[in-house]
DNA sequence: TTTTAGTACCTTGTATTGCATAGTACTAAT
DNA sequence: ATTAGTACTATGCAATACAAGGTACTAAAA
């Protein structure tokens, strides 16, 4: 008898990056102009793998909700490439998220932080 | 013309949430068994708003998972209470989400910690 | 007795997110 | 002309949390 999993910790664990990806992005994006293959790279690197069926419904999201904008910029290996910039009112969402994900830690930390029988 | 939203920060904060609720959940049960109204008021102690629709589902998945099992308790001010108690599996799927939880830190922590313009 | 208030548990439908998958299009090399 | 590599886009799906409504038990009031 085999359990796939009994609880999907994997699962879960995805379910957390959820919503902090928007905030990375927009973080990444707010360091540098980024197209997508730029942003999928740092994410990698960060551990924070996102795939393309991910990213690019929410640099649209971003871009309509006017967080950034973006131009084309030619390529000498490929199909021109989206420069993604970030705006005015995206930095000012950018500093409200990066509140909120500190907020969020300090909310969880309260929970789990004083459980008993920590293995530390 | 009137814009509800630019930017929906509070929906972005709403998605932060999701995957870390199971994990304070546990961490509630963990300290002490508890049942539904008892985890709601420590998740509000803590910011952490949590409604009894999104509670009992989850409660349930617990126990479906092996994570918890419960009790019932007779009230003298109400219906009977059903006390959940954390299982030796719930313990170590806490260890887990307890680690994916600081692993994510450490990732956003990573990519949104050297943006430059930052207020702070 | 019937009604009301308070407590506690449960279910259904919905919006949103991120992912898997597949498709389109441009460039360069074979 | 075909193939490989790069880049952008669209569609359908699963999982989560919430809103809203419902059931049921106890105790007090009418």
């Amino acid at each position: 008898m085999y359990y796939i999993c009994s609880m999907n910790t994997e699962n879960q664990n995805a379910q957390m990056r959820k919503g902090v990806i928007e905030l990375c992005i927009l973080a990444i994006i707010a360091q540098q102009d980024a197209y997508a293959s730029d942003i999928i790279i740092k994410l990698k690197e960060a551990r924070l793998i996102v795939v393309e069926g991910t990213l690019y419904p929410l640099l649209t999201r971003l871009k309509n909700d006017s967080l950034t904008v973006y131009r084309w910029e030619e390529s000498k290996s490929g199909p021109p490439r989206k420069y993604h910039q970030i705006t005015e009112s995206g930095r000012k969402a950018l500093a409200e998220l990066k509140a909120d994900w500190h907020e969020l830690i300090t909310s969880v930390d309260k929970i789990i932080g004083d459980t008993t029988n920590n293995s530390k």
